[in-house]
Formats: structure tokens, C-alpha cells, sequence
DNA sequence: AATACTCTCAACCGCCGGTAG
DNA sequence: GCTACCGGCGGTTGAGAGTAT
């Protein structure tokens, strides 16, 4: 991008804002002087490095008094940080970074600059612009923003979190409860509350709604985006969608591949029980937010029906969907569950006990928990900096979800087997601990409970060594393919990488990116962790 | 070959919080 | 306390490259 168009662009980029910012990017800053803008030139980066290695970071609007460089300070910073700092790291984002992003987004939402700060070499516009085009991706695809192994991270800590504090987050959440989700109204679930038991009875569900969505539920097949957002071209999904219109027929995808029967039966039913009528899906979504997708790529029951927008997402793998999040394409899931906390809590606010209100809406569903009854995490530490609800994350899921994570709702739900995310991936965590900050190749005998996502990397970790498994047919040991699949760069790619562009849909599907975040039900059953 | 479309990414924009005067 | 400056952050945009039709 640092082309040669030099400085003739002084003059003609300049023009634009007679304000560019309060902090003196405007074109005339220090005395009249036009500042330039747009592409940097490798000269200017020579200025720009060859100053700071002088002088240091910071007091970037100093550059351009004393460097020459003819722009602000704040483009200066960004440059500095974004391509000239030492020890970025370039190229393509591995499958572990992905990983790691998809998870801290999960918890942090768009807060690019600390993921980033979990990244290292990483830039938070790197991880950003990596993340709204996977969610494009996956929008387009109609595949959800998290894969369920996230939601059910979230939906275990969020038992540790009841457990150990009781649902007293739920009142202060309902005081502080800051988060706007947008209603997204799934009018099929509302029609379906008579048969969905845990779908809390509130005029409005979205963010619930969502929730129950990302964990696969396959109820949700009603909800397959309507063709409105469809792009005329639909090179990634086309096909996907082409034998599945859920929300039209009525019918689950078709999906083969995924002999557990409760989960069939579950589709079966789910679909059976929604209206003839196409779902009538809120569309008017904030900028951001991004229409419901089909969420049946994600859930243990959903039919792998979209192997091919499957694969098409694997081969960008870092889930950038839309679904088990948030509705405002923040994709913040913390934020949904905490609005769906939060009406859950409208209609408990008696309800003191953490177990009843884990339950109280599924008379089928079980109470999970007990045994993640473990102690308190530090969300509340480390997730109220970082999640805007701080250690409720998860709360929702068990709220309004049938899943089951520690026990299994056979009813509701596929059998722990399908559900790597749960238990099976805590077993391999306890196996390995990746850490979020540590550089890259950190294990650990045990799992990292002092840090919020624990779990989630767990659960990521336990993935890709069933992946890897699968994929090569090797029985590797689940610490030793972690530690190379976090080694350096190269060995992470060709480990994990999602892109494998190698055989069958179906090989193509369970890279890691289907592995980690489509059916889990095949994934465990094609392999088993050491 | 032309066109349309998507993807990627660098850069910009505007807002916000912290801080010094 | 007020104001201006500075830096950081998140959202958005636009250009170029790539790809499909």
C-alpha cells in the first residue's frame, strides 16, 4: 500500500476535513502546513521509523514538527502500530489466532484492542478487519458467529458463576443493564414457546432467542436467513441452501452425516413444530447486526446440511457469524446473555436459588452445573474489564437453553458425545492450557481456572487435536499436538489450518473451522481425544 | 475478454477518556 | 472547574486484487 503516489496527494488528500480531529489532524496543522493523507510511501515510513527510533513512541503530533513528515499525529501513531512497529507479525492469521480471537470475541465483543493485546504481533485493526470479514462470511453463508462450543463455554462459566455467587449477578445486571440489544423477534419461536419450553415466555426474545440459536438448537432451522439478505451471489452458500429452505419447507436440512438420532428427532421435531409459514425474522437490524442466519450449522443437531457453505466458511474459518451472539453484530455474546440475564431475571427476580433458574424454563432440561459448581472464576475480575457483563456471560445459556452441559438432555438435546464443547474438551484442556496472552506456545498441566477463558481455550484445544486426529488419522498425544499446533507459525498452519483445500467435502468440512464449530456430534464420533 | 462481485486491508473519521495548564 | 491537547479505540470507507460468471 505504500505505493509511490507520493506527494501529490498532499494536495489532493488533504482538502477533506477542515477538521480531521480535535487532536490537530486537521490539514493546517502546525502553521498552515497541508497535511497529507492516505497511503503512506515508503519514504515516509523511513521518516516515520527513523524518528521514532529516535525518539520513542509517543507524542506523535511531534513527528510532524520534527520529522518533516507532512502528516498528523494521530496518522503517524497508526502507521508506527499498524505496519512499522517492530515485532508485527505478518501474514494470514493462523487457525490458532483465529481460535483465540473467535473466543476472546466471544467475551470481549469489539474490543479489538485487547484482543489484540492477546495477540501478540497482531494489530487490533488486523483482528478487526479479520472479524467483520468472516462475519461477512459466515453471514452470507448463514452460518452463526460462534461456534457452540463458545456458547457452551460460556454457558459453563456462567454455572460456575451461579453456582458459586448465586444469581445475585442477575439483579445487579438488571441494574446496570446497559446493553441495548436489538430486539431481534424470531416470531417462529414465539410461536414455538408452547413447544420449546425453555424459551422464556417475554414478549420479546432476542437475545435469548440467539442464544438458543448458537447453541445449535436446531429449532432454529425455521430461522435459516430469509433470502432477502441473500446476495445474488451466494458462491459460498448457494449450494448449502440450495436443498434446504427450512424456513420455507419447513424441514431440516438435509443431513446425513449425523447418525445420532436425538439429534434427528430433536430436528424432526423442532421442525414439525414450526409454523408452515416462512419465519418471519426482524430484519431491521442495527448496522451491525447482522440477520439471523441458520443455525443449524452450528448445533450438535443441525444437519450438517451446509457442508458446503461449511466448508466455504472453514476455508476462512474464524467464525465471524452472527449467531450464537449478539444480535448487534458486535457479536457480543456476553452482551445477549446478559440481556437475556436479564429478562430472564424479570421473570425470577424471586427466584434466589442459581440452580432453579438454570432450570426453571426447560422441564426437560437439566441442571448443568454441578459439576463446573467449581470455583468462582475471575469473570468478574477479568471479565468485567473485558465483557460488558462482566460474569454473566454465560448465565443466559443455562437460563434459556436446553443444552446440558455437564448432564445431557437426551430430550433436548444430543447425548455429551455430540458435544465436544463440554465435557470431552474439558478433558483434553485439563490436558493442555493455552493460554490467551501467553505467547503462543504455553502449556500447562492443568487448566488456567484464574482466567476467565479457561474454558474456552480448552474447549479450542480440544478441538483441534480432534481435528488433527481425524484428519490424519494419527492418535496424537492431545498436549503434544497442542504444543505444536502452537508452536511457530508454519507448524500451526499446516496442523490446523482450515484452508486445507484437500479431499472431500466432508474432509474439507471438519477442518478445524467445521471441526471446532460445526456439528460437534460428528467430530466426537470420528475421533476420540487421547 | 469483459463484467460483476467479493475479499482484503490500509487508512480515515469521530468519539472518548486522561491529563496538563 | 474549565479547556485544549493527546492518544486510543471502534466503526467505516475506499482502493486494489482476486474470482466467478
Amino acid at each position: 500500500m505504500t505505493n509511490e503516489s507520493d506527494n501529490e496527494m498532499i494536495s489532493k488528500d488533504c482538502t477533506g476535513s477542515p477538521l480531521m480531529d480535535e487532536g490537530n489532524c486537521d490539514g493546517s496543522a502546525s502553521g498552515g502546513v497541508v497535511l497529507k493523507k492516505g497511503p503512506w510511501t515508503s519514504a515516509e515510513d523511513t521518516i516515520l521509523v527513523d524518528y521514532v527510533r529516535k525518539h520513542g513512541e509517543g507524542n506523535w503530533n511531534a513527528v510532524q514538527k520534527h520529522s518533516g513528515l507532512f502528516r498528523c499525529g494521530k496518522s503517524c501513531r497508526l502507521r508506527w502500530a499498524n505496519h512499522l512497529r517492530p515485532n508485527l507479525k505478518k501474514g494470514a492469521i493462523t487457525s490458532e489466532e483465529e481460535r483465540l480471537i473467535i473466543e476472546l470475541h466471544a467475551t470481549m465483543g469489539n474490543k479489538w484492542a485487547r484482543m489484540a493485546a492477546h495477540l501478540p504481533g497482531r494489530t487490533d485493526n488486523e483482528i478487526k478487519n479479520y472479524w467483520n470479514t468472516r462475519i461477512k462470511r459466515r453471514q452470507r453463508a448463514g452460518l452463526p458467529l460462534y461456534p457452540p462450543e463458545v456458547c457452551l463455554q460460556a454457558l459453563q462459566e456462567n454455572e460456575q458463576n451461579l453456582n458459586s455467587s448465586g444469581d445475585r449477578g442477575q439483579h445487579d445486571l438488571l441494574q446496570a443493564n446497559s446493553y441495548e440489544i436489538p430486539d431481534v423477534i424470531f416470531d417462529s419461536l414465539k410461536t414455538n414457546q408452547g413447544v420449546l419450553p425453555y424459551v422464556p415466555e417475554l414478549p420479546d426474545i432476542s437475545a435469548s432467542s440467539i442464544l438458543l440459536k448458537g447453541l445449535g438448537s436446531s429449532q432454529y432451522y425455521g430461522f435459516v436467513p430469509p433470502a432477502v439478505h441473500r446476495q445474488k451471489r451466494l458462491r459460498e452458500s448457494a449450494t448449502s441452501y440450495s436443498g434446504y429452505d427450512g424456513s420455507a419447507r419447513n424441514e431440516p436440512p438435509p443431513f446425513d452425516h449425523i447418525p445420532d438420532d436425538s439429534c434427528d428427532n430433536i430436528t424432526t421435531q423442532s421442525f414439525a413444530s414450526k409454523p408452515a409459514t416462512p419465519v418471519a425474522v426482524k430484519l431491521e437490524l442495527p448496522s451491525l447486526q447482522y440477520p439471523e442466519t441458520d443455525f443449524s450449522s452450528w448445533g450438535s443437531s443441525s444437519p450438517p446440511a451446509l457442508l458446503e457453505s461449511v466448508d466455504a466458511f472453514i476455508q476462512s474459518p474464524p467464525p465471524s457469524g452472527t449467531d450464537c451472539l449478539s444480535p448487534r453484530n458486535s457479536g457480543l455474546l456476553d452482551a445477549l446473555l446478559h440481556e437475556a440475564k436479564a429478562l430472564s431475571a424479570k421473570n425470577h427476580v424471586s427466584d434466589k436459588t442459581s440452580n432453579s433458574s438454570t432450570t426453571t424454563h426447560t422441564p426437560g432440561d437439566v441442571t448443568h452445573g454441578s459439576s463446573l459448581d467449581t470455583s468462582k472464576t475471575k469473570w468478574e475480575e477479568y471479565g468485567e474489564s473485558i465483557s460488558p457483563l462482566g460474569n454473566s456471560a454465560a448465565s443466559i445459556f443455562s437460563e434459556h437453553t436446553p443444552v446440558s452441559v455437564s448432564e445431557n438432555s437426551l430430550d433436548e438435546y444430543p447425548p455429551a458425545e455430540t458435544f465436544p464443547g463440554s465435557n470431552m474438551m474439558l478433558e483434553a484442556a485439563e490436558q493442555k492450557v493455552w493460554t490467551l496472552d501467553g505467547e503462543k506456545n504455553e502449556t500447562a498441566t492443568q487448566l488456567d481456572f484464574s482466567r476467565p477463558d479457561a474454558l474456552l481455550d480448552s474447549c479450542w484445544l480440544g478441538q483441534s487435536v480432534t481435528y488433527a486426529n481425524d484428519q490424519e488419522g494419527v492418535t496424537t498425544d492431545a498436549a503434544a499436538e497442542a504444543a505444536t499446533a502452537l508452536g511457530d507459525d508454519d507448524s500451526r498452519n499446516n496442523d490446523y489450518k482450515p484452508h486445507m483445500g484437500t479431499g472431500t467435502a466432508l474432509n474439507q468440512g471438519w477442518g478445524f473451522g467445521s471441526c471446532a464449530w460445526n456439528n460437534m456430534p460428528s467430530v466426537c464420533q470420528m475421533s476420540e481425544l487421547p
